[in-house]
DNA sequence: TTATTATCTAAGCAATTGCTTAGTTTTGTT
DNA sequence: AACAAAACTAAGCAATTGCTTAGATAATAA
């Protein structure tokens, strides 16, 4: 038996359109809003015999979805690097992204969502550069390739926008989104793993001297992302040169 | 002959609160808005007969200034250096201030003007520690400890503020507050020529070689503003320790 | 052709923002 | 005590913000 109109108007009145959308997308409550819990909660009978009937429908829905998520997120990443986090509203995403923000709140939630997910998709595009770290097995000269790379992947034409987690980090407070905090401190972490790992392949440097250098370099990089966005391509080059002297 | 409220009366047509506030106190128009400056021109006749009438009110002020402004615009410049410019609401800087927002207005004139006071404030409390390399006449060592006395001058109990400037630079746009990035570049470049000088103190050390070491002691030092409330204590002296061994 | 869902459109809401206004109160001078 | 200006108070304005609503339209499957 198909989900049909009639069980959606009939849930109508007990939840708004986005908690509508979201049950018909997915039955994953996870992060849902601690106001549809409790909604949730209020109305569990009600909530589970409408469950038992969404369940019983079986049907693949009429229209698939036309426009895709990786590609509108990847915008939305653009918007929010060029931007920041707070200057970028939801109205601009709304035209960078190419759908509207009805879309927007059903597919992502909210600003958050959209943001979290587009560090996501940052996060699998610097991959490139750290996978080629990876493999490179090349110690520092290695680490220092990954530095050009990452000048070269911050670009945007002639703009340098620098590390879109080290702006994020700067921009906001601490206190004002401890979810994407956690996330970019996880991130810084995982670029400082990297280096440890790669510092460790030279037998000559012990444990104390690698963890002073791994710090040493992450705030390099933290400078690189501010003055990939005033200084030039030469002095940023000489940066990177000096950096890498005594490593 | 006072300046009295029988003129204020006459003037007030023509001009609003703000400006009359500004006429009383100063007939410099520097930095007036256009809209300010046009109306000016527009009304120039009467103006310039109300400004003689002006010239001749000699008499001392009623009621002196009770607030200072040196104080409200170092209390201001605590909070944009917690909080960030765009994320500190004028009603905030109200409360913070001490002052309501129709003063600050009078005294500021818009909050970018409250920033830039800020910005001149703060430049004459990290002098203290510029002139401090400045007589120390040590090279690198002086340097290095002007990293440390940074470190030190950033710190508000546990809480580490970074620097204002990098803040800043970090958080708008090149294109959406020129005055206040002409600003931040015009300081960022007196600490740099002072590490130049610094340098220079070495005569081994070639002009090339200086410009490069420069840049990089300005790009750890960027680093350092961010990494400042991430890292701690330990970190940030090994990686100042690190970052010297290159000099 | 009909049913169903995806996506859109237009409007709206409450809160916040930078800034202004008009009148009131306070304070210091005469 | 009166006068004059500083500073305050309370209210307001237009624009912007994140987010929601209700209905309409488009696209696909049956």
């Amino acid at each position: 038996m198909a989900f049909n109109g009639f069980f959606l108007q009939i849930m109508k009145p007990f939840f708004n359109n986005t908690v509508l959308t979201s049950l018909k997308n997915s039955l994953n409550l996870e992060n849902s809003s601690p106001k549809t819990l409790k909604f949730f909660f209020k109305e569990s009978f009600l909530f589970l015999s409408y469950c038992l009937a969404l369940c019983c429908s079986l049907k693949t829905m009429a229209r698939k979805k036309q426009y895709n998520e990786e590609e509108v997120i990847q915008k939305a990443m653009g918007l929010f690097w060029r931007n920041g986090y707070e200057a970028t509203s939801v109205r601009m995403l709304e035209k960078e992204m190419g759908i509207n923000q009805f879309s927007i709140y059903a597919s992502f939630k909210n600003k958050q969502g959209v943001f979290l997910e587009s560090i996501k998709y940052y996060k699998t595009q610097i991959n490139i550069i750290k996978d080629k770290l990876r493999k490179s097995n090349n110690g520092v000269a290695g680490i220092q390739q990954y530095f050009s790379d990452f000048l070269e992947f911050s670009k945007e034409g002639s703009l340098c926008k620098g590390c879109l987690v080290t702006n994020t980090v700067n921009e906001i407070k601490e206190d004002s989104d401890e979810i994407i905090m956690t996330e970019l401190k996880k991130f810084a972490n995982e670029i400082r793993d990297l280096f440890v790992s790669n510092l460790k392949q030279d037998d000559s440097k012990d444990n104390t001297i690698i963890e002073k250098q791994a710090d040493y370099l992450m705030n390099s990089l933290l400078g690189l992302s501010i003055a990939s966005k005033v200084f030039n391509q030469n002095q940023l080059e000489d940066i990177i040169e000096v950096t890498f002297l005594n490593l």
